[in-house]
DNA sequence: GGACTGACCAACC
DNA sequence: AGGTTGGCCAGTC
């Protein structure tokens, strides 16, 4: 009914939804949420999703699928975020996905 | 109203 | 083994 509000079915919505859901302590990848979506390819949308940067959302735990951080300045910031969550950390400066990677 | 871009991922050669 | 391309949704010019 009101013609200037957004449809909750947006795949944005439920990009926020699911990142929302991430339990501390516990990282996923942006293909990841992706598929979990049912869009096995929107990984770019995901990542547009967190490049709005809504408040609220722990997107600190949203990395890429190599365990490298993204987020342009702020990338060195989250994975500081991480290590106090108990997100171990390899010796290459990536998320050890294949310890913490969360599933849905 | 059409086309391009964007914090990615995986398949393909 | 590494480089290139396609794909998806929404927002902006």
């Amino acid at each position: 009914m009101p013609d200037h509000d957004m449809n909750p079915s947006g795949f944005f919505d439920q990009v926020y939804d699911l990142v929302a859901q991430i339990p501390q302590g516990k990282v996923i990848s942006y293909g990841q949420i992706a598929r979990l979506l049912g869009r096995p390819r929107a990984a770019r949308q995901v990542g547009w999703a967190m490049r709005r940067c809504p408040e609220g959302l722990p997107w600190q735990r949203v990395v890429m699928a190599d365990g490298s951080i993204t987020g342009g300045a702020f990338a060195a910031r989250r994975r500081a975020l991480l290590e106090m969550e108990g997100v171990p950390f390899t010796g290459d400066g990536k998320v050890n996905m294949a310890a913490c990677r969360w599933i849905g």
